[in-house]
DNA sequence: AACGATATGTTATGCTATAACATTTCATAT
DNA sequence: ATATGAAATGTTATAGCATAACATATCGTT
Protein backbone atom coordinates (compact mmCIF):
# COMPACT_ATOMS: atom_id res chain seq x y z
CA UNK A 1 0.00 0.00 0.00
CA UNK A 2 1.59 3.17 -0.82
CA UNK A 3 1.56 6.52 1.22
CA UNK A 4 -1.10 8.68 1.02
CA UNK A 5 0.09 12.06 0.68
CA UNK A 6 -3.52 13.64 -0.55
CA UNK A 7 -6.68 15.07 0.46
CA UNK A 8 -8.74 11.95 0.56
CA UNK A 9 -6.24 9.71 2.32
CA UNK A 10 -6.39 11.81 5.64
CA UNK A 11 -9.84 10.79 6.24
CA UNK A 12 -8.71 7.11 5.39
CA UNK A 13 -8.49 6.76 9.18
CA UNK A 14 -6.33 3.54 10.13
CA UNK A 15 -6.87 2.21 6.54
CA UNK A 16 -3.50 3.25 5.02
CA UNK A 17 0.33 3.05 6.11
CA UNK A 18 0.69 6.01 7.71
CA UNK A 19 4.65 5.25 8.40
CA UNK A 20 5.17 5.60 4.63
CA UNK A 21 3.17 8.70 4.80
CA UNK A 22 5.50 10.22 7.71
CA UNK A 23 9.22 8.33 5.40
CA UNK A 24 8.02 10.30 2.59
CA UNK A 25 7.15 13.49 4.37
CA UNK A 26 10.41 13.09 5.32
CA UNK A 27 12.29 12.08 2.80
CA UNK A 28 11.06 15.28 0.48
CA UNK A 29 11.67 17.49 3.37
CA UNK A 30 15.72 16.37 3.48
CA UNK A 31 15.26 16.54 -0.36
CA UNK A 32 13.67 20.20 -0.22
CA UNK A 33 15.89 21.57 2.44
CA UNK A 34 19.30 20.05 0.38
CA UNK A 35 18.11 22.13 -2.71
CA UNK A 36 17.48 25.49 -0.05
CA UNK A 37 20.86 25.33 1.36
CA UNK A 38 18.24 24.94 4.29
CA UNK A 39 19.57 23.57 7.76
CA UNK A 40 16.91 20.78 8.63
CA UNK A 41 18.69 19.57 11.89
CA UNK A 42 18.19 16.29 13.79
CA UNK A 43 15.24 18.85 16.29
CA UNK A 44 13.84 20.17 13.18
CA UNK A 45 13.67 16.85 11.54
CA UNK A 46 12.20 15.10 14.67
CA UNK A 47 9.85 17.92 15.42
CA UNK A 48 8.76 17.48 11.73
CA UNK A 49 8.54 13.61 12.27
CA UNK A 50 6.16 14.49 15.52
CA UNK A 51 4.12 16.26 13.53
CA UNK A 52 3.80 14.10 10.61
CA UNK A 53 2.66 11.27 13.25
CA UNK A 54 -1.11 11.68 13.27
CA UNK A 55 -3.06 13.52 10.35
CA UNK A 56 -4.41 15.42 13.54
CA UNK A 57 -2.99 19.15 14.00
CA UNK A 58 -0.48 19.12 16.88
CA UNK A 59 -0.29 21.65 19.45
CA UNK A 60 3.13 23.29 20.00
CA UNK A 61 3.08 21.77 23.64
CA UNK A 62 2.02 18.30 22.74
CA UNK A 63 5.29 18.45 20.28
CA UNK A 64 7.42 18.99 23.45
CA UNK A 65 6.07 16.82 25.52
CA UNK A 66 6.65 14.22 23.13
CA UNK A 67 10.24 15.33 23.02
CA UNK A 68 11.09 15.51 26.16
CA UNK A 69 9.03 11.93 26.77
CA UNK A 70 10.46 9.48 23.95
CA UNK A 71 13.84 8.35 23.74
CA UNK A 72 14.00 9.87 20.00
CA UNK A 73 17.45 10.10 18.13
CA UNK A 74 16.86 13.33 17.50
CA UNK A 75 18.56 15.78 20.44
CA UNK A 76 21.49 12.84 20.94
CA UNK A 77 23.87 15.38 18.85
CA UNK A 78 26.86 14.64 17.01
CA UNK A 79 27.31 11.22 17.18
CA UNK A 80 30.68 11.52 16.05
CA UNK A 81 31.56 14.34 19.04
CA UNK A 82 30.60 12.71 22.43
CA UNK A 83 31.88 16.27 24.89
CA UNK A 84 30.21 14.07 27.80
CA UNK A 85 29.12 16.35 29.64
CA UNK A 86 25.94 18.14 28.73
CA UNK A 87 25.53 13.82 27.15
CA UNK A 88 27.12 12.43 30.03
CA UNK A 89 24.86 14.00 32.43
CA UNK A 90 21.63 13.04 30.83
CA UNK A 91 22.79 9.67 30.67
CA UNK A 92 23.82 9.43 34.14
CA UNK A 93 19.83 10.75 35.31
CA UNK A 94 18.74 8.18 32.90
CA UNK A 95 16.01 10.66 31.53
CA UNK A 96 16.06 13.06 28.91
CA UNK A 97 16.47 16.77 29.96
CA UNK A 98 13.35 18.25 29.15
CA UNK A 99 12.84 20.71 26.24
CA UNK A 100 11.65 24.18 27.07
CA UNK A 101 8.89 26.15 25.05
CA UNK A 102 11.38 28.08 22.58
CA UNK A 103 13.15 24.72 21.10
CA UNK A 104 10.02 23.97 19.69
CA UNK A 105 8.21 27.07 18.40
CA UNK A 106 11.68 27.91 16.65
CA UNK A 107 11.72 24.63 15.06
CA UNK A 108 8.37 25.05 13.69
CA UNK A 109 9.04 28.53 12.74
CA UNK A 110 11.55 26.68 10.45
CA UNK A 111 9.19 24.44 8.87
CA UNK A 112 6.87 27.11 8.27
CA UNK A 113 9.26 29.00 6.91
CA UNK A 114 10.08 26.44 4.10
CA UNK A 115 5.88 25.37 3.65
CA UNK A 116 7.02 22.00 5.44
CA UNK A 117 3.81 22.80 7.96
CA UNK A 118 0.91 24.25 7.91
CA UNK A 119 -0.30 26.21 11.39
CA UNK A 120 -4.25 25.81 11.62
CA UNK A 121 -5.48 29.05 13.26
CA UNK A 122 -8.39 28.03 14.60
CA UNK A 123 -6.97 25.21 16.44
CA UNK A 124 -3.50 26.60 17.30
CA UNK A 125 -2.26 23.75 15.77
CA UNK A 126 0.21 22.62 13.13
CA UNK A 127 -0.04 19.94 10.38
CA UNK A 128 2.13 18.49 8.13
CA UNK A 129 2.32 19.97 4.37
CA UNK A 130 1.25 17.47 2.00
CA UNK A 131 2.77 19.27 -1.04
CA UNK A 132 6.17 20.76 0.30
CA UNK A 133 7.28 21.70 -2.77
CA UNK A 134 4.63 24.46 -4.36
CA UNK A 135 3.22 27.60 -3.41
CA UNK A 136 1.37 27.93 -0.56
CA UNK A 137 -1.99 28.57 1.60
CA UNK A 138 -3.81 25.87 1.66
CA UNK A 139 -7.18 25.22 2.53
CA UNK A 140 -8.03 22.72 5.11
CA UNK A 141 -11.08 20.58 5.84
CA UNK A 142 -11.27 19.78 9.69
CA UNK A 143 -12.94 16.70 11.17
CA UNK A 144 -14.29 17.41 14.92
CA UNK A 145 -15.06 13.80 15.45
CA UNK A 146 -11.40 12.57 15.12
CA UNK A 147 -9.72 15.60 14.33
CA UNK A 148 -8.21 14.26 11.27
CA UNK A 149 -7.34 17.08 8.96
CA UNK A 150 -7.27 17.21 4.82
CA UNK A 151 -5.73 19.63 2.83
CA UNK A 152 -7.25 20.60 -0.14
CA UNK A 153 -6.32 23.01 -2.92
CA UNK A 154 -9.37 23.69 -4.91
CA UNK A 155 -8.27 26.42 -7.57
CA UNK A 156 -12.07 26.99 -7.93
CA UNK A 157 -11.90 28.79 -3.87
CA UNK A 158 -8.55 30.53 -4.40
CA UNK A 159 -10.26 32.05 -7.95
CA UNK A 160 -13.16 32.80 -5.97
CA UNK A 161 -11.18 34.42 -3.35
CA UNK A 162 -8.88 36.15 -5.41
CA UNK A 163 -11.89 37.53 -7.46
CA UNK A 164 -13.67 38.78 -5.04
CA UNK A 165 -10.76 40.46 -3.12
CA UNK A 166 -9.74 42.10 -6.18
CA UNK A 167 -13.10 43.49 -6.86
CA UNK A 168 -12.50 45.22 -3.63
CA UNK A 169 -8.95 46.27 -4.84
CA UNK A 170 -7.95 44.24 -1.78
CA UNK A 171 -4.37 42.94 -2.43
CA UNK A 172 -4.21 39.41 -0.62
CA UNK A 173 -0.84 38.09 1.10
CA UNK A 174 -2.42 35.29 2.84
CA UNK A 175 -5.75 32.91 2.97
CA UNK A 176 -6.66 31.31 5.48
CA UNK A 177 -9.62 28.78 4.84
CA UNK A 178 -10.23 26.13 7.73
CA UNK A 179 -13.62 23.96 7.33
CA UNK A 180 -14.84 22.23 10.20
CA UNK A 181 -17.52 19.42 9.98
CA UNK A 182 -17.43 15.78 9.92
CA UNK A 183 -15.30 13.02 7.87
CA UNK A 184 -17.34 10.21 5.58
CA UNK A 185 -16.31 7.83 8.70
CA UNK A 186 -17.36 10.22 11.54
CA UNK A 187 -20.47 10.94 9.70
CA UNK A 188 -21.02 7.14 9.56
CA UNK A 189 -20.38 6.47 13.13
CA UNK A 190 -22.13 9.41 13.85
CA UNK A 191 -25.29 7.66 12.14
CA UNK A 192 -25.19 4.48 13.56
CA UNK A 193 -23.01 4.40 16.63
CA UNK A 194 -23.29 0.82 17.12
CA UNK A 195 -22.38 -0.12 13.70
CA UNK A 196 -18.57 0.37 14.66
CA UNK B 1 -23.45 60.42 5.36
CA UNK B 2 -25.43 57.14 6.39
CA UNK B 3 -23.60 54.55 8.67
CA UNK B 4 -21.72 51.81 6.16
CA UNK B 5 -22.29 48.46 7.42
CA UNK B 6 -20.94 46.65 4.72
CA UNK B 7 -17.52 45.80 3.61
CA UNK B 8 -16.28 48.60 1.15
CA UNK B 9 -16.98 50.92 4.22
CA UNK B 10 -14.19 48.97 6.13
CA UNK B 11 -11.82 50.50 4.18
CA UNK B 12 -12.95 53.77 4.09
CA UNK B 13 -10.79 55.25 7.15
CA UNK B 14 -12.04 58.31 8.37
CA UNK B 15 -14.00 58.94 5.78
CA UNK B 16 -17.19 57.67 7.25
CA UNK B 17 -18.86 58.38 10.40
CA UNK B 18 -18.50 55.65 12.69
CA UNK B 19 -20.28 56.76 15.06
CA UNK B 20 -23.52 56.15 12.68
CA UNK B 21 -22.36 52.28 12.63
CA UNK B 22 -22.07 51.27 15.97
CA UNK B 23 -25.14 53.20 16.81
CA UNK B 24 -26.86 50.97 14.28
CA UNK B 25 -24.99 48.11 15.33
CA UNK B 26 -26.28 48.15 18.60
CA UNK B 27 -29.78 49.37 17.22
CA UNK B 28 -29.82 46.40 15.30
CA UNK B 29 -28.71 44.24 18.28
CA UNK B 30 -31.03 45.61 20.60
CA UNK B 31 -34.21 44.91 18.11
CA UNK B 32 -32.45 41.55 17.30
CA UNK B 33 -32.32 40.28 20.87
CA UNK B 34 -35.97 41.38 21.44
CA UNK B 35 -37.29 39.63 19.04
CA UNK B 36 -35.35 36.64 20.25
CA UNK B 37 -35.92 37.14 23.86
CA UNK B 38 -32.18 37.22 24.56
CA UNK B 39 -31.00 39.46 27.22
CA UNK B 40 -28.71 42.20 25.79
CA UNK B 41 -27.74 43.44 29.09
CA UNK B 42 -26.05 46.28 29.84
CA UNK B 43 -22.76 44.59 30.01
CA UNK B 44 -23.39 42.83 27.04
CA UNK B 45 -24.38 45.64 25.18
CA UNK B 46 -21.08 47.70 26.25
CA UNK B 47 -19.06 45.17 25.52
CA UNK B 48 -20.61 44.83 22.01
CA UNK B 49 -20.08 49.21 22.11
CA UNK B 50 -16.41 48.59 22.82
CA UNK B 51 -15.95 45.49 19.82
CA UNK B 52 -17.59 48.02 17.20
CA UNK B 53 -15.83 51.19 18.49
CA UNK B 54 -12.99 50.09 15.55
CA UNK B 55 -13.20 48.64 12.11
CA UNK B 56 -10.46 46.20 13.04
CA UNK B 57 -10.61 43.40 15.39
CA UNK B 58 -10.19 43.81 19.10
CA UNK B 59 -8.96 41.41 21.91
CA UNK B 60 -10.37 40.21 24.59
CA UNK B 61 -8.34 41.37 27.40
CA UNK B 62 -8.55 45.13 24.98
CA UNK B 63 -11.82 45.12 25.82
CA UNK B 64 -11.17 44.36 29.47
CA UNK B 65 -8.95 47.18 29.62
CA UNK B 66 -11.04 49.74 28.40
CA UNK B 67 -13.87 48.55 30.24
CA UNK B 68 -12.17 48.69 33.55
CA UNK B 69 -10.57 52.27 32.36
CA UNK B 70 -13.76 53.94 30.70
CA UNK B 71 -16.33 55.40 32.68
CA UNK B 72 -19.22 54.22 30.62
CA UNK B 73 -22.73 53.50 31.50
CA UNK B 74 -22.98 49.81 31.63
CA UNK B 75 -21.89 48.69 34.53
CA UNK B 76 -23.97 51.25 36.08
CA UNK B 77 -26.82 48.96 37.38
CA UNK B 78 -30.49 49.61 37.56
CA UNK B 79 -30.20 53.25 38.11
CA UNK B 80 -33.55 52.83 39.87
CA UNK B 81 -32.16 50.62 42.52
CA UNK B 82 -29.33 52.23 44.06
CA UNK B 83 -28.09 50.18 47.31
CA UNK B 84 -25.11 52.37 47.95
CA UNK B 85 -22.62 48.87 48.74
CA UNK B 86 -20.60 48.29 45.66
CA UNK B 87 -21.51 51.45 43.64
CA UNK B 88 -20.67 54.08 46.89
CA UNK B 89 -17.42 51.49 47.64
CA UNK B 90 -16.66 52.64 43.84
CA UNK B 91 -17.59 56.08 43.64
CA UNK B 92 -15.26 56.74 47.06
CA UNK B 93 -12.27 55.06 45.39
CA UNK B 94 -12.73 57.12 42.36
CA UNK B 95 -12.21 54.67 40.33
CA UNK B 96 -14.55 51.90 38.56
CA UNK B 97 -13.91 47.85 39.98
CA UNK B 98 -11.51 46.45 37.51
CA UNK B 99 -13.31 43.72 35.74
CA UNK B 100 -11.89 39.87 35.49
CA UNK B 101 -11.81 37.88 32.59
CA UNK B 102 -14.39 36.25 32.54
CA UNK B 103 -16.84 38.76 32.59
CA UNK B 104 -15.85 39.46 29.21
CA UNK B 105 -15.68 36.33 27.65
CA UNK B 106 -19.44 35.38 28.82
CA UNK B 107 -20.54 38.63 27.02
CA UNK B 108 -18.19 37.66 24.01
CA UNK B 109 -19.45 33.94 24.29
CA UNK B 110 -22.88 35.51 24.01
CA UNK B 111 -22.50 37.84 21.41
CA UNK B 112 -21.28 35.45 19.25
CA UNK B 113 -23.52 32.28 19.64
CA UNK B 114 -26.33 35.59 18.50
CA UNK B 115 -24.37 35.70 15.43
CA UNK B 116 -23.44 40.00 16.63
CA UNK B 117 -20.32 39.55 16.68
CA UNK B 118 -17.25 37.45 14.88
CA UNK B 119 -14.21 35.62 16.13
CA UNK B 120 -11.30 36.13 14.08
CA UNK B 121 -8.80 32.95 14.43
CA UNK B 122 -6.01 34.52 12.81
CA UNK B 123 -6.15 36.83 15.35
CA UNK B 124 -7.49 36.07 18.51
CA UNK B 125 -10.02 38.98 18.50
CA UNK B 126 -13.41 39.94 17.90
CA UNK B 127 -14.87 41.88 15.74
CA UNK B 128 -18.46 43.50 14.79
CA UNK B 129 -21.05 41.49 12.56
CA UNK B 130 -22.12 43.64 9.75
CA UNK B 131 -25.72 41.89 8.92
CA UNK B 132 -26.33 40.09 12.06
CA UNK B 133 -29.91 38.58 10.49
CA UNK B 134 -28.67 35.89 8.41
CA UNK B 135 -26.98 32.70 8.49
CA UNK B 136 -23.39 32.79 9.21
CA UNK B 137 -20.12 32.04 9.06
CA UNK B 138 -18.06 34.79 7.37
CA UNK B 139 -15.73 35.78 4.97
CA UNK B 140 -12.95 38.40 6.10
CA UNK B 141 -10.09 40.51 4.44
CA UNK B 142 -8.30 41.81 7.41
CA UNK B 143 -5.26 44.21 6.21
CA UNK B 144 -2.24 43.76 7.55
CA UNK B 145 -1.53 47.35 7.60
CA UNK B 146 -3.99 49.20 9.39
CA UNK B 147 -5.92 46.21 10.51
CA UNK B 148 -9.44 46.86 9.80
CA UNK B 149 -11.43 43.90 8.46
CA UNK B 150 -14.17 43.88 6.11
CA UNK B 151 -16.54 41.21 5.97
CA UNK B 152 -17.76 39.67 2.83
CA UNK B 153 -20.03 37.28 1.71
CA UNK B 154 -19.26 36.20 -1.42
CA UNK B 155 -21.56 33.35 -2.86
CA UNK B 156 -19.38 31.76 -4.94
CA UNK B 157 -16.40 31.42 -2.13
CA UNK B 158 -19.32 29.60 -0.26
CA UNK B 159 -20.05 27.51 -3.56
CA UNK B 160 -16.70 26.83 -4.26
CA UNK B 161 -16.14 25.98 -0.81
CA UNK B 162 -19.53 23.34 -0.30
CA UNK B 163 -18.58 21.79 -3.71
CA UNK B 164 -15.35 20.75 -2.93
CA UNK B 165 -16.21 19.44 0.51
CA UNK B 166 -19.43 17.51 -1.28
CA UNK B 167 -16.97 15.50 -3.86
CA UNK B 168 -15.28 14.50 -0.10
CA UNK B 169 -18.09 13.67 1.45
CA UNK B 170 -17.01 16.20 4.16
CA UNK B 171 -20.06 17.41 6.01
CA UNK B 172 -19.19 21.19 6.49
CA UNK B 173 -20.39 22.83 9.97
CA UNK B 174 -18.32 26.14 9.77
CA UNK B 175 -16.17 27.63 8.02
CA UNK B 176 -13.17 30.01 8.73
CA UNK B 177 -12.03 32.05 5.43
CA UNK B 178 -9.87 34.96 6.33
CA UNK B 179 -7.77 36.39 3.84
CA UNK B 180 -4.78 39.17 5.03
CA UNK B 181 -3.53 41.62 2.32
CA UNK B 182 -3.74 45.22 2.19
CA UNK B 183 -6.35 47.30 1.79
CA UNK B 184 -6.66 50.24 -0.97
CA UNK B 185 -5.29 53.44 1.21
CA UNK B 186 -2.55 50.77 3.01
CA UNK B 187 -1.75 50.24 -0.45
CA UNK B 188 -1.27 53.78 -1.51
CA UNK B 189 0.46 54.71 1.67
CA UNK B 190 2.97 51.86 0.82
CA UNK B 191 3.48 53.00 -2.45
CA UNK B 192 3.73 56.74 -1.89
CA UNK B 193 4.55 57.07 2.16
CA UNK B 194 5.27 60.77 1.74
CA UNK B 195 1.76 62.01 0.08
CA UNK B 196 0.11 60.79 2.89
C1' DA C 1 42.77 27.25 15.35
C1' DA C 2 40.07 31.52 15.14
C1' DC C 3 36.03 33.62 13.60
C1' DG C 4 31.30 34.83 12.52
C1' DA C 5 26.89 32.96 11.59
C1' DT C 6 23.42 29.90 12.81
C1' DA C 7 21.11 27.02 16.05
C1' DT C 8 19.85 25.62 20.58
C1' DG C 9 19.49 26.06 25.75
C1' DT C 10 17.61 28.71 29.64
C1' DT C 11 14.87 31.81 32.31
C1' DA C 12 11.27 34.66 32.66
C1' DT C 13 7.14 36.61 31.24
C1' DG C 14 3.07 37.97 28.48
C1' DC C 15 -1.19 36.96 26.17
C1' DT C 16 -5.39 34.09 25.60
C1' DA C 17 -8.90 31.41 27.75
C1' DT C 18 -11.54 28.63 31.08
C1' DA C 19 -12.74 25.95 35.52
C1' DA C 20 -14.98 26.28 39.80
C1' DC C 21 -17.55 28.40 43.07
C1' DA C 22 -19.89 32.76 45.29
C1' DT C 23 -23.03 36.37 44.77
C1' DT C 24 -26.28 39.26 42.49
C1' DT C 25 -30.01 40.25 39.38
C1' DC C 26 -34.10 39.16 36.86
C1' DA C 27 -38.59 37.12 35.43
C1' DT C 28 -42.30 34.79 36.92
C1' DA C 29 -45.85 32.76 39.69
C1' DT C 30 -48.10 33.12 43.60
C1' DA D 1 -45.05 42.41 47.17
C1' DT D 2 -42.47 38.71 47.75
C1' DA D 3 -40.68 34.04 47.33
C1' DT D 4 -38.36 31.26 44.12
C1' DG D 5 -35.51 29.36 40.55
C1' DA D 6 -32.96 30.61 36.51
C1' DA D 7 -29.79 33.47 34.45
C1' DA D 8 -26.07 36.63 34.77
C1' DT D 9 -22.12 38.44 36.90
C1' DG D 10 -18.28 38.58 40.37
C1' DT D 11 -14.09 36.30 42.14
C1' DT D 12 -10.13 33.42 42.48
C1' DA D 13 -7.16 30.39 40.52
C1' DT D 14 -5.12 28.06 36.86
C1' DA D 15 -4.48 26.10 32.19
C1' DG D 16 -2.83 26.69 27.46
C1' DC D 17 -0.33 29.20 23.81
C1' DA D 18 3.63 32.06 22.54
C1' DT D 19 7.75 35.04 22.68
C1' DA D 20 11.53 38.26 24.66
C1' DA D 21 16.12 38.36 26.21
C1' DC D 22 20.29 36.55 26.99
C1' DA D 23 23.71 32.40 27.41
C1' DT D 24 25.83 28.57 25.25
C1' DA D 25 26.84 25.36 21.68
C1' DT D 26 27.44 24.00 16.94
C1' DC D 27 28.70 24.55 12.11
C1' DG D 28 31.09 26.16 8.05
C1' DT D 29 34.66 28.92 6.53
C1' DT D 30 38.97 31.20 6.47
Amino acid sequence: MPAFNNAAASFAGDRHDHRACVEVALATAARLCLERRARLTPLRRRVLELVWRSHAPVGAYDILGRLSAEPGTATEKGTAKEKGTAQGTAAEQGTRRRSAPPTVYRALEFLLAQGLIHRIESLNAYVGCVHPDGDHGGQFLICTGCGATAEVHDPRVDAAVARRAEELGFAVARKTIEVAGLCPPCQRRREAPDAR
